[in-house]
DNA sequence: AACTATTTTTAGATTTGCCTAAATTTTATT
DNA sequence: AATAAAATTTAGGCAAATCTAAAAATAGTT
């Protein structure tokens, strides 16, 4: 398995959140920021390797063992993101560069140490679930900020943009998984809301609610 | 700066043990597995990026900056090796391969980081000096146990060899870095070693005694 | 249904890193 | 010094992963 392959079928994983859904070659090119003849030629290279379903015209999905290759990439990424943050005080916004890198470091070995150093998280920093060995994981069952109704609240444990720009908002207003956020307000002309963030109440646009996630 | 070109530097920095000694082409092919003329190719490239002296037939040296850039994989190379053992558990022979893999890791923040965690360590599981971020180290003034003397003792300071079979044989006779010997006797006519290893009494090959630094 | 726009694939080229086989240069041996 | 052996380079080619430009298929619109 090259990283290419790999990371083709990450993205794929990605767009299709996991289902077998058909993926648009277009929309794989722009996600992985290539051409789409060349998600054509891989797509044809997975299909041949019994990773991917694939008809000429007809889209691209993952087949059940590309679903599993996927599945122990993603695994590998939001490990080493923990180690980063956990291990080596990186910031939830500077890891991701850096786990693209990690997570095509192949050693069974390394990665079930290092599941047992971390003492097998559950999450990544973003909040996003870890599968395990077998690509069992446990999403949380959340709801985007922007979805809830005035006077809900709960706890912020995931985001759904995980930008540096956006890592960055929420730390300088002091957004971070675990912190309880109840929902004071609805502006109805552009969807912003009022809230309450721990002791400090903050206006956030709709564009920020929709990429926080609430339990 | 590719993978292979990094590879390429490495071996040819050990290979001519850090000083600017001309090497073999046939030399470098073999330490990588690869032929003579794949070399001669990448020589003219990293010639052209300045990181190596080539002149057809003449062999191939580092420059200060091919110096510089091996220092910096060497270092990657040592610090992750000290990490599979210190803080996962590897053995010292488990851990050259990944190392190999992760010595590539593009990201200076996260080698400082690991450093830190290691408490800045000086040298290796093999007891390989690590080089500092500006490319320092600090070699033991070690000496071979097949070039000492009968009576000599010391400290085993660090192995020559890193093969598994032959860090899997010490481990077997217990022989370790941080132990005692000394040099009961020698046999005249192989070379053989009668040695005290810590408590025990011992006989080695001069194979082996060629592949155990003292101090 | 016919035409247009969009998506997708094909064809042909490029780069990197490697190979084999042949030519060249250097080194060692008569 | 001539010849043989070994080392090194060149020439030409291949596979992976990408690209551009052109062709083909699908989807959308009058
Ligand atoms: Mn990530
Ligand atoms: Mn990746
Ligand atoms: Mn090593
Ligand atoms: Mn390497």
């Amino acid at each position: 398995m090259t990283r290419s392959e790999e990371n083709y079928l990450k993205t794929i994983f990605h767009l299709g959140s996991g289902d077998d859904v058909s993926i648009n070659t277009n929309a794989i090119a722009e996600q992985m920021e290539t051409k789409p003849s060349s998600v054509t030629d891989m797509a044809k290279k997975l299909a041949e390797k019994g990773l991917v379903n694939y008809k000429k015209y007809q889209g691209i999905s993952l087949t059940d063992a590309g679903v599993k290759t996927a599945l122990s990439i993603v695994r590998k990424h939001r490990l080493w993101e923990t180690f980063l943050v956990e291990k080596l005080d990186f910031a939830w916004d500077e890891v991701h560069e850096v786990a693209e890198q990690l997570e095509h470091i192949k050693s069974e070995k390394l990665i079930d140490k290092l599941d047992q150093l971390l003492q097998f998280p559950k999450y990544d920093p973003h909040g996003d679930p870890i599968p395990g060995k077998n690509g069992e994981f446990q999403e949380h069952n959340k709801d985007l900020l922007s979805e809830l109704p005035v006077g809900a609240h709960g706890i912020c444990v995931g985001v759904k943009d995980s930008s540096s720009a956006f890592l960055q908002y929420l730390d300088k207003h002091e957004i971070s998984i675990g912190k309880p956020i109840q929902i004071l307000g609805k502006e109805a002309f552009d969807g912003s809301l009022h809230l309450k963030i721990g002791e400090r109440e903050h206006m956030v646009s709709h564009q920020i609610a929709c990429n926080i996630y609430l339990k």
